[in-house]
DNA sequence: TATGAATGAGTCTTCATTCAT
DNA sequence: CATGAATGAAGACTCATTCAT
């Protein structure tokens, strides 16, 4: 026996290892309702269609992200442990949901105007986040005075992204072998 | 009368209109053959399949990133006009081909293992090209001794890469309107 | 508390609705369940499947229609009398029922050899009470000598429903609106 | 070698036939492409889906019958061999094509708003029509002065399809072999 | 060489029916 | 008895690809 709410988490979980192995188009709902070990028909009694899965999943996996984001910063004051923390989580994050990561981060042909709509609102609040805490930092003289706040958050994710991206898929480390301290130096010290 | 080869560059540069439009699977060859102005089936005397037109759309465009950095480089020795090209001609790419940047940046579940090892490879050309760059200017004196370079370089096209979609994207700019100044403060200087 | 025989003819009520809303395809189990109130399964406890349940609907409706179409037989012995009750209650009928009605007239491809059968007995059946009430007037010299009885059996049923359904559907008339004297006039007197 | 027009009545045609043998729901658009001799996908060439398909049937059959109704006028000026006309035609129209015949009577669930209003208008054409027939008959003195125009139309189609389904679907005999002395018997002289 | 009509494999989605509670 | 969560068979529809002209 289980809960509405857990079949629910059940499929989504599904949806996550069978869209992030094969994409959305190739992934199929027999794949998934198989992965989690139910009928296919029973994904509708859940969700209306495959689009609305891959919404909620998105959904979901957005929250959890920025649920994490937000423990992790409350959890350090001080700035290089927020983002030595930050590193660590997006790696793994990355690692884990490479494919969820890439709808985060980039547009998709999949994306209504509502999703879309949706999407670009979390993003702007987890740049928003960011964006607090180096405004803070800044005040608190962690960063220097004439620096460009957003250039810095956007410098920030990109950087973690290029480089977790590489050393996982090109290198083929698992997240938990990546030194993060070259990204913070660089991020810190600038390359002059 | 178009030779061959103008009829073959005319048609990926309908399907480089189409699937960045549509994404790959949402583009149909019919869209591609109209934009291209011809009938569907002339394009299978040109590319075996909806696929292989697809690779070679990305090889065509992966050649002329590259040929394009090659001359920017060529133009510039000193490293600040150097990084400044590139941040204009890597955000102009974006702009242009956004998709496209994502089958570069990004796995893609579309592509098989031959055209995955090609990708790799062409990647790591365009990165071993950055660091080479660094690595002399290292040697000039122009980048401080401790700087971990590969760092360094994935920092420099993670950073534009999230700079200028989020200035194109979210805030609606076109790339001529992006002022690449506050990416390179902060790749040169750091944030602290 | 409610018998089990309470609870069909509940569910059968339920089933006219919706059937005569959505017709069979479009209809649910589920709509016919809510409507009645009861869970789907509930609907299985009474009837072995859908299309018995629709059979079942249809002789209760067929036979409420026979039934009612014999009081008021008996109820008049006049033929002006009767013609006038019959399209007074063909015409209520077809507005409640106008999908029964339908089922009861035309052939329909649901329906399977067993009821045809029962079906086309039943049409005889009824055809059969008008031709033996025409049969009788013809003796008492209410109509002509000459009479083809059976045209004149499907004249009037064949007359009553065109008419009745034009008044309906077309003009948006209620049964109880329809002034059924011109129905008689044409049938009783004819055309020329 | 199909030209457009041709291939697009010879799928109307299988239509016509698959439609009228299993009804609208049970018939698939494979029966409908095997029926026509050509693949599946091919329906979709010349017709949106199985619903226009199903509407642009109507269409062609409600015109076919429309055009062979008016040649039946326009060949005959005496109301009685109009009639006799009348009745053959549409006693052959339904024996082929009964669900046709239903369709353009009876309401659909399957019939959307536009199609409605346009089979409304159809109807109201035919019937206007047979209205003008009667009207000038009625001036030339062929029908009684008294006579209800309206009720008299709809009992003349009425009767035609009651008598020509009992004897078709009741009797099972073809149309040729149908008087149609009876029908207009009553029609003309009434019962009384 | 260029075309586009024809094809049919592949997949989402619906919903009658079952059965454990 | 009553329920409704789970099921999976069935079918409409899409579109890459073929091939006769």
């Amino acid at each position: 026996m289980v809960s509405k709410e857990e079949r629910r988490i059940n499929i989504i979980e599904a949806a996550v290892k069978v869209f992030s192995k094969k994409g959305f188009h190739k992934a199929r709902m027999e794949d998934i309702a198989k992965e989690a070990g139910i009928g296919k028909g029973t994904i509708y009694e859940y969700f209306d269609s495959k689009k609305h899965l891959f919404y909620e999943m998105i959904k979901h996996n957005v929250n959890l992200y920025k649920d994490n984001i937000k423990v992790i910063l409350e959890k350090e004051s001080n700035l290089e442990e927020r983002l030595l923390g930050i590193c660590r989580y997006h790696g793994r994050f990355i690692s884990e949901h490479i494919d969820m990561a890439q709808s985060i981060i980039s547009q998709s042909h999949l994306i209504d105007d509502e999703m879309k709509c949706w999407l670009f609102n979390e993003r702007m609040n987890i740049f928003t986040i960011f964006l607090d805490i180096f405004k803070d930092s800044q005040k608190k003289g962690e960063l220097r005075k004439d620096l460009n706040i957003e250039a810095a958050v956007l410098s920030l994710i990109g950087t973690i992204n290029q480089y977790y991206s590489k050393k996982i898929f090109a290198e083929g480390l698992s997240y938990e072998e990546i030194d993060p301290i070259p990204v913070l130096d660089v991020l810190l010290k600038g390359i002059e």
